[in-house]
DNA sequence: CGAACGCTTGAGCAAATTCAAGTGCGGTGG
DNA sequence: CCACCGCACTTGAATTTGCTCAAGCGTTCG
């Protein structure tokens, strides 16, 4: 799969994150459900996500799965509080990611606070999705939230599988698919493929989220 | 268990919030359910809790609210991204809090950031209560929390409300309170009044919680 | 070609919500 | 001092939403 996202050829993109790694040799890759750190790890490093995409997620005993996030190309993950991480993050296909050591992350710069502080508003408000709207709304918001951190345009891509989605949003993955299947019927949005979406009324997509 | 990780009682905690604001004269005092800033403010400051509880929350437009996180005694909140509030914040009942202008807090410190990247995780860990267990597993979650940061005696006091605890677990009144009276009845808990909690069985609620 | 995997769809069910009374407690006023 | 009022909480019954279980479809890969 790994259907390459246009964006990755943005000139822009590219530049910063060589000036910033400009010592960190090629990105290190890793295939689809690779381990990229585990709970319990200690956390001595950032990563950026170059191409594919990551999840972050933890497990409950009985297996059930909670998906905090995951991080599209350009996004930077992997801060910790204690040196210690609370969570899993593995690959969603496959995925390119720059490594920075903690040490060469400059401690605490103020871009790292900045990506920390991000990442915890974007954690609240994903809480509003999970906790207080319903499947129609999660999907809603999931599909918005998606197209718009790839460029906003109308036709964007969904690097995880429809598991990956129902474990983010605290939905099984039988809710999602009927969802999408009711929303395609409403012709609120198309299925270019299975992993494609265009949106034909975000509108519509909005006024669900309120 | 998810949300009562054992460092929150690290002795650091305390004693980096009252060496860093030594110079700040008394508390500011709010009433239950005063605003101590709203969605849209300008973020300048960090607060610490000396007394009382705060509530964090967002609203959707047709009133319903997910709370994102109560703040204790000893506790900081108040950090954002961007320079601008994305939620909104109240009194739980009479409650004081030592104010920092953001300048005075030394900008991105250290101390800072650990809180900031504490904050982080509850809300995520949260995310899993919220999004992945039933409602029977996240009031017990949210008792153990609550047990743990008010110093693991068996008997401890809740600041808010059956609506507020509702709110924060993404659940009715109505729920919260049948799932109460059946932890009563089975002696897991008892109810020495309606805000003050005696677990009776800690064991079956970490159970529950796996 | 067959197996495996990811996705879709249907039917029945269970958990939590909604709607609707009731209870108990703290505070106010007669 | 006691009665009453308001509010927070509790409890019950009916309903609904999303889940579970089960079967079927389509694509990919060996």
């Amino acid at each position: 799969m790994t259907t390459a996202p246009i964006f990755l050829i943005s000139p822009d993109r590219g530049s910063v994150a060589e000036r910033s790694i400009a010592t960190t040799p090629a990105p290190m890759l890793f295939t689809n459900g690779e381990e990229i750190y585990a709970q319990g790890d200690r956390a001595d490093r950032l990563y950026r996500v170059e191409f594919g995409a990551v999840r972050v997620y933890r497990l409950l005993a009985d297996g059930r799965r909670q998906i905090s996030a995951f991080h599209l190309p350009g996004e930077v993950f992997g801060f910790q509080a204690d040196g210690v991480h609370h969570f899993f993050a593995d690959a969603v296909g496959a995925t390119g990611l720059r490594v920075m050591p903690r040490a060469s992350a400059g401690g605490v710069t103020p871009e790292v606070m900045e990506f920390a502080l991000r990442c915890l508003v974007r954690t609240q408000e994903h809480l509003l999705v999970v906790g207080r709207q319903n499947a129609v709304e999660r999907i809603a918001a999931f599909l918005l939230d998606m197209a718009e951190r790839q460029g906003g345009l109308e036709q964007f891509d969904l690097p995880m599988s429809r598991t990956d989605i129902g474990d983010y949003l605290g939905l099984t993955i039988e809710t999602v698919s009927r969802v999408f299947s009711k929303l395609r019927a409403q012709g609120v949005i198309r299925l270019v493929s299975l992993r494609t979406v265009e949106m034909k009324k975000p509108g519509v997509l909005r006024a669900l989220c309120e």
